[in-house]
DNA sequence: TTATATTTTTAGATAAGTCTAAATTTGAAT
DNA sequence: ATTCAAATTTAGACTTATCTAAAAATATAA
């Protein structure tokens, strides 16, 4: 079984290769992990020898199909036991990422299997992102950042992505949610800001905000 | 924080020193962790330096407060996640002991706090064994090993001294659970096995059986 | 009480994961 | 094309938790 620390370096290798479509690089393991470029480098050899990655020195790093399944796994247990957190324990969507990171470590599928019938089978963690099934399979949603919308359009709001505790009590402070329907009034140029209508109330979002919301429209 | 391996000597040396008055042997807590004396002799004086123990060679060990929180603190984590792992989860009695030897190690007081709260604040585990409260607090029931009833006595079932899952299978297999009434019809001197009544049925329990299953008689 | 068996400790080694400092490679800019 | 900065790797060291083998202390039994 993969330690604590090889399943960090999966999954974090995993995310880190939803942005560059190269792979990893070392830094940017590094930085996400918070742990030292030599230590990563060092780590990336043995995750090589263990064929868990494909790794050539100086070159970013990918995932091989095994080391892609424990990823998966841990960021299916991670988003499972965020909404049993939120669900059931009533905790608040920017409260829970911590300690889904201690939970998601739990090595059972069994466990895993029954927590996800016990919350009726989720497809969204609190914070929008899909949750793998026990296959692998990661059914994204068809969802765009609210920057796309044009004026008079609207929209559900699906996701964010950042996921930053700031960022969701910025939301909280606003009132957004996912689900919430989202109008676009008026779009500035001057900063691109957005005058928005949502639960019946005005307000006036920044670009930056709405670049790390997702929105799904009707089609 | 204490690491993953440190709580589990905690909780060792302290469920040893239920049993052993005087405390906890090296040797005892290498057989029940499953390490090599020499290892632990070795952690002992790590403990001792961190005023979790007290500690002079060749003696057995003793909790100092320290310690003894961080014991009591994890026994009830473990025992509320087998209540989790059984109420919602439906797992089995004999299936959630190492379950909950990986939950014990989650790390929030917060969540385990709420945990207790979703399942009602129960005061027990599902094998009988008491959750101590927040402040560390351990309510022990005033049970007796089903040897003391004597012929035509009669007590509920509260707990197993055995938990495994050996035992615990050859209680569903006659179905006996807690909270089950017991009567002790005959006593055989010859083996000191029992004849019994419960659940309308008829059984013959061995003195081995009775040794380890706990009742409460009306008082 | 002395010999023997058991328990415990010490000494030295190993593996995993981390660090700092120095060396090397890559890539970007003149 | 050459230089320099940034990224990466290597080398050597440290910590935690473990082991085996050997030594020392304690407990037991004749």
């Amino acid at each position: 079984m993969a330690s604590f620390t090889v399943e960090n370096y999966l999954k974090t290798i995993f995310q880190l290769s939803l942005k560059a479509e190269n792979g990893a690089s070392t830094n940017a393991i590094s930085e996400a992990l918070g742990t030292k470029a030599a230590t990563v480098s060092d780590m990336l050899k043995k995750l090589d020898a263990q064929e868990l990655i494909t790794y050539k020195k100086y070159q970013a790093v990918k995932l091989t199909n095994a080391g892609r399944d424990i990823a998966v796994n841990i960021i299916r247990k991670h988003r499972l036991w965020e909404v049993f957190l939120v669900e059931k324990l009533d905790f608040k969507w920017d409260e829970v990422h911590d300690l889904a990171e201690e939970l998601e470590h739990i090595d059972s599928a069994e466990l895993v299997n029954r927590l996800e019938g016990f919350l009726n089978n989720p497809k969204f963690d609190p914070h929008g992102d899909p949750i793998p099934d026990r296959d692998g399979n990661i059914h994204r949603l068809n969802q765009s950042p609210l920057t796309e919308l044009k004026s008079g359009e609207s929209g559900y709001v699906t996701g964010v992505k950042d996921s930053s505790r700031e960022f969701l009590q910025f939301l909280d402070a606003q009132n957004i949610h996912l689900g919430n329907k989202i109008e676009i009034v008026e779009i500035f140029e001057y900063d691109k800001s957005r005058t928005v209508i949502t639960g019946g109330k005005t307000l006036s979002l920044s670009n930056q905000v709405c670049k790390n919301l997702y929105v799904k429209t009707e089609n």
